[in-house]
Parts: C-alpha cells; sequence; structure tokens
DNA sequence: CTTTTTATG
DNA sequence: CATAGAAAG
C-alpha cells in the first residue's frame, strides 16, 4: 500500500509543473493534497480527476486560499469532512476517507508566520486536534494522517534550528505537542521511524537560494497509529523535480488496502 | 528635433522588456511616457534615470496606476505638473515641459473601457480639455501634445471600426469631439498628417492575436499647434520590438530645438 | 520569493 | 490578456 502527500501550493501551479505527468507513474493507493488554493469549479478540467482514481475535495471558503484533497484508487467507505469546528473547516483544512479498519486523512494545520493572529489560530488548532487524535486511537482502527503538520519536531528535522526557535515551526510549544502526540500518546512519525538521517527535509523557502543549499524543514508528515509502526516499509521524499515548495513524501506499508 | 512617445503599460514591465536599452539609440530630444504605473521611489534605480536626459515623473496617487513622464535632453524652462484639476491631476495624467517658444506634454486621457463611470470621467476630461488646448492656442507659441488619447478618430485608424462603434475609444461623441480638435481648432494630427495608409496602429490588445493580425488602433498621437504644421519631417511607428501593448511614436519635426 | 486574487486597462 | 498590488505563506 503506497500513500503520497503534497502540499501543492496551488494545484494548478502544481500541474503546470507536471504534477499529473508524474502521478500516474507512482502506483499510489492514496494522494493526499494540501494547499490545493481553487475552489472545485476552477477544476473542471479531466487533468484534476486523475483516471483510476475517486478524487475528493475539501475547500475553503476563501478563493485560492488552502484547501485540502483525496486521491484514492478505491472508493472510501466514507468520508468525513471537516472536523465540525466551523472556524477551521471554513478553511478547508481536513479530509478524512475510510477504508474498512484504515482511515487515511489529509490535513492542513494552519500557518503561523504570517501574524500573531494566525499563530493564536494555529495554538488553537493544536489545543482541539490532540483530542480528536485521541478519539481517532479511541475507535481501535488505523489511521494514516498525511499533510503539512507546519511544525518541524526536533533540530534534526531543520537546517537552522538554533536560529529558529523563536520562529513558528519550530517555537518550543509547538514541538512539545509534537512530542505529546509522539512520545505520550504513541503516534508514530512514519518518515523518521525509517530513516534516522539528517538533512531530510518537505520543504524550502522560496526566498534566496534556501533550495539550492538544502536549507530545509521537514514539516510534512505521515503520522500513522501504533498498530501501524510495524508495516511501514518503505520511505521517500522526491526532489527529481520540484512541484511545489514543498516536496512529496510517500511512504508504503505492509499492511493490505482494505477492498 | 526628435521626440519619442510611448505608452509604456509600466514603466518597470517596459525596462524588462528593453525599452532602456533601446532608447539612448534613438537620438531622442524629449521622450513621453504614459502609464507609469509606479511611484517615483519604485525607481530608484539608475535605469529609470537615463543618462544625458533630465527626467520628470508625475504620479498618480494611487500605487501601480496611471503616471506620466518627460524625458528631455535640454533642461526645461518651466515644468508644469497637472492641469489645475484636482481629481485629474490625483490620475497623474498631464505633464507639460516649456523650451522657450515651444511646450513638449505627456497625456494621457483616461480610459473608458472599464465601466460606465469611468466613460463619464473620460467624458468629463474632454469636456475640460478642449478649453485648455484653446488657452495652449491662445499662447501663441508651439504646442506638442504626447500621449494616449485613448481616441482612434477615424475608420482608419483601427481595424474593425464598424463593431467598435458603441465601444469607448471610437464613440461618435469621442470621435466628434476630435474633430472639432483637429478640424475646427487646427490643431495637427502628426502622424496622420505625414502617412495617409491605412493600418498604422499604435495599440494592440493583449488578447487573442490582435498583435499577430495587425488588429491595433492608432489612439497615441502628437498633435501639434498650426505653426508646426510644415515643420513635421518624419513620423514612425516603431514596432519591431514590443515594449507594451502600445509602440512607440517617433517623429522629427525641422523646428530647432530651442536650447 | 511564490501563488492566487483584484482592479484596471 | 497583461500590469501591478494585496493577502497569505
Amino acid at each position: 500500500m503506497r500513500i503520497v502527500t503534497l502540499n501543492a501550493n496551488g494545484i494548478r501551479s502544481a500541474a503546470r509543473k507536471g504534477f499529473f505527468d508524474w502521478l500516474p507513474h507512482q502506483s499510489a493507493d492514496v494522494v493526499c493534497l494540501q494547499e490545493t488554493k481553487a475552489h472545485i469549479h476552477q477544476l473542471d478540467d479531466p487533468l484534476y480527476w486523475p483516471e483510476d482514481f475517486h478524487c475528493y475535495y475539501l475547500d475553503a471558503d476563501k478563493k485560492g486560499y488552502s484547501g485540502v484533497a483525496i486521491y484514492a484508487r478505491h472508493p472510501p467507505d466514507m468520508l468525513v469532512r471537516g472536523l465540525g469546528w466551523p472556524d477551521m473547516d471554513a478553511e478547508g483544512r481536513y479530509l478524512e476517507a475510510r477504508f474498512g479498519d484504515l482511515s487515511v486523512v489529509s490535513v492542513y494545520l494552519p500557518s503561523g508566520s504570517s501574524s500573531a493572529e494566525r499563530q493564536a489560530v494555529k495554538f488553537t488548532f493544536l489545543d482541539r486536534f490532540l483530542p480528536h487524535l485521541r478519539e481517532c486511537a479511541a475507535k481501535g482502527h488505523h489511521y494514516i494522517l498525511c499533510g503539512d503538520w507546519n511544525i518541524a519536531h526536533k533540530p534534526i528535522d531543520l537546517k537552522n534550528w538554533r536560529s529558529n526557535q523563536k520562529n513558528s515551526g519550530f517555537l518550543p510549544e509547538e514541538r512539545a505537542w509534537l512530542d505529546t502526540v509522539f512520545e505520550r500518546d504513541g503516534w508514530v512519525d512514519a518518515f523518521r521511524h525509517a530513516n534516522p538521517q539528517p538533512d531530510q527535509y518537505t520543504w524550502w523557502s522560496n526566498r534566496g537560494q534556501a533550495w539550492a543549499k538544502n536549507v530545509g524543514w521537514r514539516i510534512d508528515y505521515q503520522v500513522v497509529s501504533p498498530g501501524l509502526r510495524a508495516a511501514i516499509r518503505a520511505v521517500a521524499i522526491y526532489k527529481d523535480q520540484r512541484f511545489s515548495d514543498h516536496a512529496p513524501l510517500i511512504i508504503d506499508y505492509d499492511h493490505p488496502f482494505p477492498v
């Protein structure tokens, strides 16, 4: 079972850069996208409805902003649109597809980098999301939460950790929150579980020479429930092409895809 | 004496397209620009202050909107900024440089194409500009009024005159106003005086294949006072490079440049 | 620095 | 269709 996640930074921009030429060659079972930045009526081109997938979009109310999607090779038994939080759901941040005993989620956590107000929104999301994760855990089935969590967990997860300790995305409170998710509650950072190497990033600023110098952050995750830890087979960050300021995170699982 | 006029559709865009590489080779005495679309503090690059010229900018209050400029090889004796009409002057539409017995003007008449409200503004400008022209004529010295008048005068001055009779820029009232300027008041359309050929345009829509098919309009003029009629020596519309959706209009006059 | 809007032409 | 600005990341 192969799952691909990508913050597209505009699905139409990613399309122009060849994402939909690349995708059919990935043998993906599920594809999770974040920051589609489009309303569904702007995606009438068949390009945005790739063959062999069942495609679901959840848009923000605001045009050109946020938005998540899931493409699934097999039709899900159920689709969950949003978290039941009207303020966050208006921003198109959470889409869940249930396949038998497995849920795959495409989630886009708020960025706090643009203002103190947006950082407060991010903290509010974190405050509410932890109980949500605990409800998921209590359900007793498998979860794979794919997406842009907008937090680098540890110093190994970004190039310049010292200078970023006061910047959104590597604040002590944000890191402590991820500690709780991974270390107390037992969720698994699938990429890091399989790859302990440094310099493994999924996002590079567009400013300066960040990409050329690999000055990046690992803020995109596949976070899996404890029962899937042993099923993590292979992990990869795809950097041969650039569809976005983020790179696709591709993970293979032994767990059979429920059909 | 050579005078060049161009609606730059953004002086920074025209710069990217090589306007300031081309300009030094033109032996221009005066250069008139319209739609600079920049505030002067955004033009600190020396590129925008070409050597061998005295450079004057008149900006609109609104960022990125309208704005005119004059570059003069010799320093003018006097510079007139605006027409004394606060509403129009806030839009950066009129800059006059006086050299001895000659005034050279860079003028950008309002476009009416975006709304009925803007068409009303255009008509208001026309209503006030005719008395202004008569005041100029009464002064008894020479005038060369360069710029984008946003009106094609006669059917020969645009490709599709029949279908444009209800469109701003070729309305009967606008054409009649130019009739008054040229036929009653005796101002001279210098390009047409020297070149009676059809298909001589200075603006082409960016939509479709207007440029490739030469579906254009002649809406940029050098309008000269009657005493300069006999001094019109050579006229040209420069189309070898494209700096803008408008083309430079270059006219040589026998009248010696007053220094 | 980039994507996507919006206003304007 | 293109320029430039605004909002957001």
